[in-house]
RNA sequence: GCCGGAGUAGCUCAGUGGUAGAGCAGUUGAUUCGUAAUCAUCAGGUCGGGAGUUCAAAUCUCCCCUCCGGCUCCA
């Protein structure tokens, strides 16, 4: 046994002796929180032996790699559960997911609600009964007899894919699973768990195949912190935009116009504006043109682009005298063709074109999600066509916009490269080339990013960035789309400096995506408090009775001219329901006009956190505001 | 699109086959008030839409629309 090395932490370690098990060499003082462990960075259960040489580590339940474990094998239970109860239930998969597991299964009477509770309440009884978890390995075709007397149809489907000439089976109680482990030793170890939710699911996510029923739930290595989890859904509820768009009078959604067309109030479009203009500002100042091209266009053209093979099931339609239109799905066309509309130089590029533009994309009825998924949406769309010599500086520039854009709005972001995917255009040579020129960028940059393989747009592999939210969750908004086809399809050319034409390259780019999006994301990250920047209404004033008035006036009309956002509430009610109501809008100042007020001269700010800021003239007030307002002020 | 759940007043919700309800919001009136809800008054509904069962449907059945949670897809 002198080869065994025991990761120990500082911790006392037993003598690894010959036919000892690893959960013999837990320290002591870690018996109570290791679950597994891992053998040269393999995972294994505690179950096995020690084995001849390796380094062993061990797995506590609230690492993650811990809380994982105890996921996968708290959907085992569930899974057992579920058989006990349901007997013509077959079982499929069950994995740990982020935040918690899943299991699917095949049921000719699908589940309710109701059912839930039950299948809890009979978890619990199994964990009460802690039975262990027992591993045996076996030839693939002895599992496969084992799952065909069970009549378990899925598991031998699964077995028909897995290469290796034994697997692994657990067995906890009267259920036994296909499964490669490690499980947590004894279902007595599952502190605290909850079963969230029902959904259908097709059997290996092909939306040919059968649907399943799959049942989620969640589980945590004590109650705390279960409820702290759970408290965080309650949280995420709270700040849901299509309620907070309704409650401060931002947006709706209507039936009779139609499912995800957003109809945006003056709140909401202020909102809109006010972040429209600062990016309209920004892409001037980096050397953008600002453009406009039509809502729909001719069919032939979407079919020269090839949206229409490629995209048509997403577009709407529509004929006018015999002539076929398709409504933009995205802006490139007209940007295609103000670059064509007169020959173009080496010297002229690179051309940016930048447009905010409106795209209506048929999306499933079934992935609606407010302004997060909608049919109509307005993009800070931007076509970059430039030289081949420039594009990696033209991704870099892009690159810093998105930096600079995210740092304003305060985001944390990440960076993904998707790669060719099955359905798309344009030759190998040419995605080879894109791929690198998107690569070498992200690598002079110096900058961390993943890999989705066969991830890209039909028309060119991209990098997507992802940021993070107040409450940790990620969004895709900016995304660099390199296109060497379209340039291609639509003969764009450029005369070089050697007097010779050339191919111009293209890069499709938003910053913040779709704008509806982006205001989404917002409303859901600010909770609908949002900076004085880019509140609709920066303040409001307040009088406390009608001889205030007149002074609230020309506070109003002052602040007004000087370029804030204000409004006033003159109306006779008692002071306490105006200041809730303001703070029910989430206003950030309440400038509240008495007596002392009129005297002096002064406004007195109160914030939304309920303090109060020093009295103050008027013209202070405003430096305030402008100084809050950073970037967003355009006084 | 698929699976499950839901749709009752502007909003949040109660109402399981027998006369549609509450709170908030709204109206009108009184109150002139210092930091999260003053009191009273009146009004408000094709119970998502259509068809069917029944003496009788918000309630039962079928079709459609929309929303919610997922799957697939995606900004």
């Amino acid at each position: 046994m002198a080869h065994v090395k025991i990761q120990n932490r500082g911790y006392q370690t037993p003598e690894p002796k010959a036919g000892m098990l690893i959960g013999d060499v837990v320290p002591v003082e870690l018996k109570k929180s290791v679950i597994a462990a891992t053998v040269d960075g393999r995972p294994i259960d505690l179950s096995e032996k020690v084995p001849e040489r390796g380094e062993i580590a061990f797995i506590t339940i609230d690492s993650p790699e811990g809380i994982e474990i105890l996921r996968h094998s708290t959907s085992h239970i569930m899974a057992e559960a579920v058989q006990s109860m349901f007997p013509d239930v077959k079982v499929t998969i069950g994995p740990a997911i982020e935040n918690g597991f899943y299991y699917d299964f095949d049921t000719p009477r699908p589940f309710e609600p109701e059912d839930l509770e039950k299948i809890e309440k009979r978890m619990g009884e199994i964990i009460k009964q802690n039975h262990p978890f027992v591993k045996k390995i076996l030839p693939i075709q002895e599992a496969v007899e084992y799952f065909k007397g069970k009549g378990e149809t899925y598991k031998i489907e699964l077995l028909s894919g897995i290469q290796d000439e034994t697997v692994s089976l657990y067995t906890q109680g009267s259920f036994t699973d296909l499964c490669r482990g490690p499980h947590i030793s004894s279902s007595g170890l599952i502190k605290a768990f909850k079963l969230t939710s029902i959904a259908g699911a097709y059997w290996r996510g092909d939306e040919k195949n059968k649907m399943l029923q799959r049942v989620y739930g969640t589980a945590f290595p004590d109650k705390e912190s279960l409820q702290q989890h759970l408290t965080l859904l309650e949280e995420a509820k709270r700040r849901d935009h299509r309620k907070l768009g309704r409650e401060l009078d931002l947006f709706q959604f209507n039936d009779d116009a139609g499912a995800g067309l957003p109809i945006y109030h003056p709140k909401g479009t202020m909102l809109r504006m006010i972040i429209e203009d600062f990016m309209k500002a920004e892409h001037l100042r980096r050397g953008y043109d600002i453009v406009m091209g039509p809502v729909i266009l001719k069919q032939e053209l979407w079919e020269r682009s090839g949206h229409f093979d490629n995209y048509r099931e997403n577009m709407y339609f529509t004929e006018v005298e015999g002539q076929r239109y398709g409504i933009k799905p995205m802006n490139c066309l007209a940007h295609m063709l103000i670059y064509k509309s007169r020959l173009r130089s080496y010297r002229d590029l690179p051309l940016r074109y930048f447009e905010l533009g409106t795209v209506h994309r048929h999306e499933k009825s079934g992935v609606l999600h407010g302004l997060l998924r909608a049919r109509a949406f307005t993009q800070d769309d931007a076509h970059i066509i430039c030289t081949p010599e420039q594009l990696i500086d033209e991704i870099v520039g892009v690159m810093d916009f998105v930096a600079y854009t995210m740092e304003v709005f305060g985001f944390p972001y990440s960076m993904e490269l998707s790669t060719r995917p099955e359905k798309s255009i344009g030759s190998d040579e040419d995605w080879e080339r894109a791929t690198e020129a998107l690569k070498f960028a992200l690598e002079r940059q110096k900058q961390e990013y993943a890999v989705n393989e066969g991830d890209g747009a039909f028309y060119g592999p991209k990098i997507d960035f992802k940021l993070r939210d107040a409450i940790g969750r990620q969004w895709q908004c900016a995304t660099i789309q390199c296109d060497f086809t379209l340039p291609e399809r639509f003969d764009l050319t450029y005369i070089d400096s050697t007097g010779e034409k050339k191919r111009p390259v293209m890069l499709h780019r938003v910053i913040l995506g779709s704008m509806d999006r982006f205001l989404g994301i917002l409303i859901e990250h600010y909770a609908g408090a949002f900076p004085v920047g880019f509140a609709p209404f920066q303040a409001v004033v307040l009088t406390i009775t009608d001889d205030h008035i007149p002074f609230g006036q020309d506070v109003l009309e002052r602040l007004g001219s000087a370029g804030l956002r204000v409004r006033a509430d003159f109306r006779n009610e008692k002071l306490g329901l105006k200041v809730r109501e303001a703070q029910v809008e989430k206003i950030p100042y309440t400038l509240i006009i008495g007596k002392s007020e009129v005297t002096e001269g002064t406004v007195t700010p109160r914030m939304l956190n309920g303090k109060n800021l020093d009295p103050m003239k008027m013209d202070e007030f405003i430096e305030h505001i402008k100084n809050e307002s950073s970037v967003f002020w355009r006084g």
